[in-house]
DNA sequence: CTCGTTTTCGGAAACGTTTGCGATAGTTTA
DNA sequence: TAAACTATCGCAAACGTTTCCGAAAACGAG
């Protein structure tokens, strides 16, 4: 039936099982086993990108040569540079950078993990990092936790396994164990910590003046005469929430103010959490004359369920916010806010970042701390009077 | 001096030139060159991201059985696919991307191109796209435009270099050639354009009701009784402001009403361009009852240009914009918007594209519309009876 | 002209993974 | 109990680049 592909006999082939749905053979003269291959008619090349293999073969010399050329490396002739470049030009030719990171161990790349890129504090932050990355050379993956530990932990790995040359993170709310971070960490992955950060780990890490921002705002409230100030908190175990309040209570005590603890409200940043926060504390038998939210979104909703309640500000209620949008200045009343620079936190982070990955070794994690700015508007203007003092 | 390292012999060495700085020697007896190099001492493995080999040499088997085991190839035996998985949990194993994908001629990544993350529109996008491509197993690189057509096509080249599956692109202002696109589309990449898009080259689109909306819009004015309605444009070759404008035409033409091509204002979304635009409408001898904006951020723009004013909205002048953001729901008074759905035309030029990119063959171009709503507020509702009908 | 020197190029290994194919050993069938 | 088969593994090529090192040729000085 079949010749043997070596020795040509016939009658020396035994059939010797199947392999992959093919039927294999045994030649017992030569002792080969081998299978019949259906011909291979699509041959013909298709469309791809063009390689330095493409270039070298154009021009009948080697790849090395090309690398070369590319690479403004000198051991090489300027006309030949010349034609390869020429060439290249011609064919559109773009460095495969999988095949080139995969060579140089390096990526150029740095991943970033955020909560949610619709929140407009972390929109700004990228951009500041894209800024940065892209003067570097470096290029930007972002990945979104959307909160939850778990999609934060899967995007460490997906990061890691794309072999980014840097980490840059801002926690969600959920995490509160940190071994994914720690792991890789070990594994010798550059790690920037921002805004959410994390102290069990060390690394570098860029936070804003949570506790100066949060004494400055309720500062500004006690000298504006009120003096029961309730606190919408995120969850207890936010590193960021926890110092604001810090300062929230060293203001306090500087004034010697006595701090009501029923005044502090723990909510979740969810939909109607305010609804619910000004529900408890209007059941008090002491009343807060004022709010201070931790995070500038909740002070917007407080607003809008203060007015729909009748309740004016800043004259019944006060209310003063950390973080600030355009939204902030707009709203009637226009709302006094600790503002924040996201843009700057991100150039920071990633300038730390980079940092890092150039000086592995010799890098020493420290924190940098993101100046921010007192911006007093009418929610908590009592006394009109003040404003030019 | 130093004996040839083939024959050992001595005195037929000769020396041959430097080579990279090291003393290349000749051994005229057994015709050989060479060179000496310091032994080198630093051998000892760096740590490293665990490899197939790691695993491989940990358990004495070849990396193609581990390689299988992780694949869940059935060439394997289970016991050994247990054993191997098992070391690779203990080591941390992450599959290098950049191989994979060097191997398999795919990288799972596509490419975003937006002209800048800090609109929150771009930014819902963004999400949207992140969600669908997460859920099919594509990761996602975003690039900024910043609304410059040369960044533009920097980042198209980035993204081809980073050898991404597709493309998803909403075009920068500035953008009126269109080679970039084209060269790419040419060597097989599948494009999909969205929102910003462009006619020249056969792509799939997700567009807007860019038309429908501006008609809406205008539409809902005439039936306010407005009669001089006013146009904030965008650039004059931007498709979308001129099909929002389109709109606006044949909503005139509904109502039998003639348009005053005096009105319109083509600016550059730039900062002051709102006042510039009022300056010169209130100029006109004939001055305008109320304001379209293509972009809901002039509509803000402008309410705030026209309190300043003390023009009255929406008595004196009403106003109507396309896009909305939470911030239109809240000024006062609030801006009746055509409200887009970012969030649903990100999740559809994703779904469309990696439909593209697996059937790479099959696949024909085609445009998807996202639906719209009309969102009536206070800047425009003159008759405040009419709200009921 | 000779020999040391420099310039310029090619070959091959390496990066980490997948996969076609052959090889071995054990298993079933007739 | 051979012959036919199956299960499981290793080898090597391939993906596109870079880079070490050697080779050939051109160059230079004495």
């Amino acid at each position: 039936m079949t010749p043997c592909i070596k020795c040509g006999s016939v009658e020396n082939i035994v059939r010797s099982g199947f392999i992959r749905g093919k039927q294999r053979m045994h030649c017992k003269a030569c002792n080969l086993y081998f299978t019949i291959n259906p011909p291979n008619e699509s041959s013909n090349k298709k469309p791809h990108q063009t390689t330095i293999i493409d270039i070298a073969k154009a021009l009948g010399i080697s790849p090395s040569t090309v690398s070369r050329a590319l690479n403004k490396s000198n051991e090489i002739n300027d006309n030949t540079r010349q034609e390869i470049l020429r060439v290249a030009n011609e064919l559109d030719y773009r460095p495969n950078f999988l095949a080139q990171s995969l060579n140089r161990g390096e990526t150029h790349t740095i991943g970033v993990i955020i909560p949610d890129i619709q929140r407009p504090f972390f929109a700004g932050v990228v951009a500041g990092i894209q800024k940065v990355a892209t003067e570097a050379g470096y290029r930007v993956m972002i990945c979104q936790s959307n909160e939850s530990h778990h999609t934060e932990t899967l995007n460490v790995q997906a990061l890691v396994a794309s072999r980014v040359d840097g980490l840059l993170i801002s926690h969600s709310k959920e995490t509160n164990s940190f071994e994914h971070v720690k792991l890789q960490l070990k594994k010798g992955v550059p790690i920037v910590h921002f805004d959410r950060v994390c102290n069990e780990v060390d690394t570098a890490k860029v936070i804003q003046e949570d506790f100066s921002g949060g004494f400055a705002l309720v500062e500004h409230l006690i000298l504006q005469g009120y003096k029961r100030i309730a606190v919408f908190a995120g969850p207890t175990d936010l590193l960021i929430s926890k110092a604001r309040i810090d300062g929230y209570r060293a203001a306090h005590l500087k004034y010697g103010l006595t701090i009501d603890e029923d005044l502090i409200y723990h909510g979740n940043f969810g939909k109607d959490e305010a609804e619910k926060a000004l529900d408890y504390w209007l059941s008090l038998s002491q009343k807060p004359d004022s709010i201070f939210t931790i995070h500038y979104a909740n002070g917007i909703e407080m607003i809008m369920a203060l007015k729909e309640r009748n309740i004016s500000i800043p004259e019944d209620i006060g209310i003063v916010a950390f973080g600030d949008e355009l939204i902030a200045s707009l709203i009637e009343p226009s709302l006094t806010v600790f503002h924040q620079f996201p843009f700057t936190i991100g150039e920071t982070a990633a300038t730390l970042l980079i940092e890092n990955i150039i000086n592995k070794d010799s890098f020493i994690p420290h924190t940098k701390v993101v100046k921010g700015e007192l911006i007093i508007r009418k929610s908590s203007l009592r006394n009109r009077t003040l404003t030019n003092s």
